[in-house]
DNA sequence: ACCATTCTTGACCGGACGGTCAAGAAGTCT
DNA sequence: AGACTTCTTGACCGTCCGGTCAAGAATGGT
């Protein structure tokens, strides 16, 4: 229902509103104990209004997550876009897969959330796979040239997203800044580890 | 209340019933999906029994995750015990966090999703605290006698913990068992990283 | 046998929650 | 201006949930 519907620019606009208020909120204080009024107070609209663009609260998060995914991936795009080398493409991926999670911490701990509940799980599931296989091409590709060791490409990939994943917990629960260094540590393990 | 009481031994048999019951269908179905009515009616007793053994539905799995920290530790305490060097300590207690979290997928389910709710991301902040500075000793400790490179130990054993989350994450999630090739990666990783 | 304590029951409560809907306002197109 | 679609409102609904409690059954100690 909310799906196929002609959206006005007014009605875009707060859609995203809604987007973004809940968002913060579930990050703030988690999925359940957000409820849908307080996510329409929050935005100063009745709660028909909600039920107008979303078709219901499970929606909601599932369309939140599946958004980052995209957004993430078109942030990665870019940011490999400029370099002409796959060891080039992958250490630009890392750090772009970095910086995204510095400056989305909300959507790290919905992402947290959304592994204990399988519908949730099984979107961010479907996002994972992507992720880790984009990355798996890339070390394969590098691997052909010689540039990194070969091995299990997919392995690699989980490994890389291991270093990425535990830097972006740091960001989210946030005890303190993460010290600059730590993401050049980062990024010289992932290309350390892979070069052998 | 359900602090100080003394409990006979059928009394400690059915709060540990209930525990692992709840423990199951949270990691299952999630926390807030899973009812108290659910939990007792699984056990077969009246829903009183739950608030006889514990004070709140919170409480219990704030439980949980304090009892898991205590038994992740001993587990590795146990495990660490025959080495008698430190690198040898620091490699099984590795292997020990391993294999506790391949047999406690459960609770790993439940700690990703404690972390999306302040209270419970409250309790697990001290439980990683302590693991890691479990850790950042023990790599100090080889450190000081040349086993490994030198280098800041929090961060080293920051970097050990990304390795053994992530594989523990495979666990949990389960696409397939894991490979226990994996696992001796997942090792050699750790080691070679702190070497040098 | 007696009493104190531990334990168990399940009906009950207040309230909050996700979601609906009839009615009407605002915007858009011709 | 008229017609049509998009959008908004907020009272309302049925349900279920966490938690209580008065009453009584088991158990343990002496």
């Amino acid at each position: 229902m909310a799906d196929k519907r002609q959206l006005t620019r007014r009605g875009q606009e707060r859609r995203d509103k809604l987007l973004a208020f809940a968002t913060a909120r579930f990050a703030e204080n988690g999925f359940h104990p957000t409820s849908v009024s307080e996510i329409v107070d929050g935005v100063g609209v009745g709660k028909g209004v909600f039920y107008w663009y979303f078709d219901s609260k499970d929606e909601l998060l599932e369309e939140i997550l599946r958004d980052s995914l995209r957004d993430l991936r078109s942030f990665q795009a870019s940011a490999i876009a400029d370099a002409n080398d796959p060891l080039q493409r992958l250490e630009a991926g890392i750090r772009a897969s970095i910086q995204w999670s510095a400056t989305n911490t909300d959507i790290i701990r919905l992402v947290m959330f959304g592994w204990s509940e399988e519908s949730f799980a099984t979107v961010l599931r479907k996002g994972r796979d992507i992720v880790l296989s984009d990355t798996a091409r890339l070390i394969e590709q590098a691997a052909d040239l010689g540039q990194i060791m070969s091995g299990n490409p997919m392995m690699m990939a989980l490994a890389v997203r291991a270093v990425i994943d535990e830097l972006a917990k740091e960001y989210a629960l946030g005890n303190g800044a993460v010290d600059p260094e730590m993401v050049e540590t980062a990024v010289r393990m992932c290309l350390h580890g892979l070069r052998g």
